[in-house]
DNA sequence: CATTGGCACTCGCCGGGGGAGAGTGCCAAA
DNA sequence: TTTGGCACTCTCCCCCGGCGAGTGCCAATG
């Protein structure tokens, strides 16, 4: 029944009403709307259209006789059809350049997304989320066999990019220094250049011809190795979370039991995780109002996501997190600045490495 | 004016406010105490007691005619000379004991302090912090130095109970892998051992005498460990925050200006690292009560924290955050037992690691 | 002299009532 | 098709009065 399609007064009337919406908090009524249409139409008439609007779904009543609010479907057109994006100031692209410089010296990559995340936050005044690069994509630089005290050993796992994952394991014999660093410089020969994927499989495999040949030490390292990834699943991903006190002030979430079990989903953050995850899968920026949403927590928000990319793949995703009444215009154009400058500034930290491209590409094979 | 001692009297009927206003949160009578004390007194006699310890500042009315509720100084008097410590339960201990083994295969620091801070949050239903381990009593395991695109150098430290940290410096100069390597070895050789602090004062040391050698390659590796440990500030210190989400249920916090405060406060993690160093610095559990609190922004709060230890050195602090309202009894008993189990934890780790007790005693005497 | 019961008084909380204001739906006229 | 008029509805807010909990003071009591 929300089928036909809208007039031109229909879109009109349903974009002063959301844009009104979004201002106030208010529910909008006729009155308003007549006063800011250009074309002077009167209340009486817009009454007549928003009723049309209401009817089709995209407009409702908290009660009779209040002025009406967007649903999540009166959302999802204006954001389809109607939004026009607002374009970030010149004082605000100076300020993320500054805290993302795309040039010169860099931060190395934990730093820099957590400035990506505050910047969301500030910006925005929503909340800020930032998925962490995927170690699955990350291209093995060194991997390390510490000896620890009790016998177990740390593994240090550093990326091409300098990404650093650490992980203590007990083998079940004791290794001594020299063991160890032998061990070290076996399996790094043995998984130059490989991503954490095919270093699974890669381990895999020469344990297997491993019963043939008996190098001892070899096997022991395989062994240390699969221990390793074990611990390192390869969907474990970090995210990063900021600006969670921008809500209370809100009056959208006036209500305590609604922020608290916000809050929750703040504090799990696999749900986090899995919603940036599928917006990583889409390829491209994402909108996700309220009830669209597949998680039922999130069900009274909105959420804005994008992808962000190292080398033409997406490598983890970042966005904002705010009521469904929000500056669609111009938080759209946040989310995908910032998106396109956290890709700037990781290319830019990588410049003239070339090598890894190859091995990037040629994993794209796994799901 | 709040000197004179008290009466048996009056700590019977402090006690029985306190305890009273714990659990109902409301402004507490005197008819309701005189039901409660064993020795059935009258509400008028309980009335007189209570004016007495208004007068002396351990009680207040919110208004004429209400009940009584505790001053700050009334919970300190409370927590300092009538509070009974309630052991935990034994649930709780086995529940504790689960998530911090103290005897068989452990994981890493970060994953104890990670379910340290939550048991934290779980048991006491309110805010967990949890100050983690600081580099400075860390000794060298191993300081490691890789090349990144760009020219950057990646340096990793190790110490010798498995910490890692790692940071991205630039070096004036490139540098090729093996040369890299070579530098990691003549490194590993100088600081052999050392805590954070004391390799500060070697490279410096060794800076001024190697004008008068001249290892071209000491040099550049000494350079590179000072670029590292200009960036890693010994005062880094990484706090962990758990179960934030409490405080929205508390009625003390139903005023969401003061929440919104709150939440700040705990973003910012630099003040709460303050507070717990403070703990750290006096060694011993601690309890600040509402004004008592250095930071302003806590002055409707209460903390609990104790530190924890390693190798009898305080190496870190932990603790619950409240409302001023909260079960001293209960919650001072959980902050210490969990900084005795994180400890132990800590302990039975790297338990035959004889050679690290020296370095670290050796180096008390830094501020 | 400490303790107690009695009593008048003070507030905060709660529910009801009434008026103002904003907005609607419908209808008839332009 | 648009518009002005009109009756109606519903929320919000303020005011008011009664209720209940608790107090302070005082005179009586053991």
């Amino acid at each position: 029944m929300a089928s036909a399609p809208l007039s031109d007064r229909h879109r009109d009337v349903l974009a002063a009403v959301i844009v009104n919406y979004v201002v106030t908090g208010q529910p909008v009524g006729s009155r308003t709307v007549s006063r800011n249409s250009r074309d002077g139409l009167s209340p009486a008439t817009i009454r007549n259209t928003m009723s049309d609007l209401e009817e089709m779904g995209y407009l409702y009543q908290p009660h009779t006789s209040a002025g009406r609010v967007p649903t999540d479907l009166g959302y999802r057109y204006y954001v389809d059809r109607l939004m026009s994006e607002r374009p970030l100031s010149r004082r605000e692209i100076r300020h993320i350049r500054a805290a993302l410089p795309a040039e010169e010296e860099a931060p190395d990559v934990d730093d820099l997304l957590n400035r990506t995340v505050k910047l969301l936050a500030g910006l925005s005044s929503h909340v800020g989320v930032v998925l962490a690069p995927r170690f699955r994509h990350a291209v093995l630089k060194r991997l390390e066999f510490l000896s620890l005290p009790e016998g177990r050993v740390l593994v240090i796992f550093v990326s091409q990019t300098g990404m650093v994952d650490h992980r203590v394991v007990s083998p079940r014999e004791r290794l001594s220094d020299t063991e160890l660093s032998a061990m070290t410089n076996l399996v790094n020969e043995s998984f130059q250049d490989l991503t954490l994927p095919q270093i699974r499989v890669r381990v895999v495999q020469l344990m297997s011809e491993e019963k043939a040949l008996y190098d001892r030490l070899l096997a022991r390292a395989l062994d240390l190795s699969s221990r390793y990834l074990a611990q390192r699943a390869d969907d474990e991903d970090e995210v990063l979370v900021d600006g969670a006190s921008n809500v209370l002030g809100e009056p959208d979430f006036a209500d305590v039991a609604r922020m608290k079990a916000l809050f929750r989903a703040f504090e799990d953050k696999s749900r986090l995780v899995d919603l940036l995850n599928a917006c990583l899968a889409e390829d491209r920026s994402r909108i996700l109002i309220g009830s669209e949403c597949p998680d039922p927590g999130f069900s009274d928000l909105t959420l804005i996501t994008s992808p962000y990319r190292y080398r033409q793949q997406p490598v983890g995703a970042l966005g904002v997190i705010g009521p469904r009444r929000m500056d669609y215009d111009r938080l759209v154009t946040l989310v995908d600045s910032l998106s396109r400058f956290l890709s700037e500034a990781l290319a830019s930290r990588t410049r003239g490495a070339g090598e890894e491209t190859a091995a990037v590409a040629a994993e794209e094979d796994d799901a």
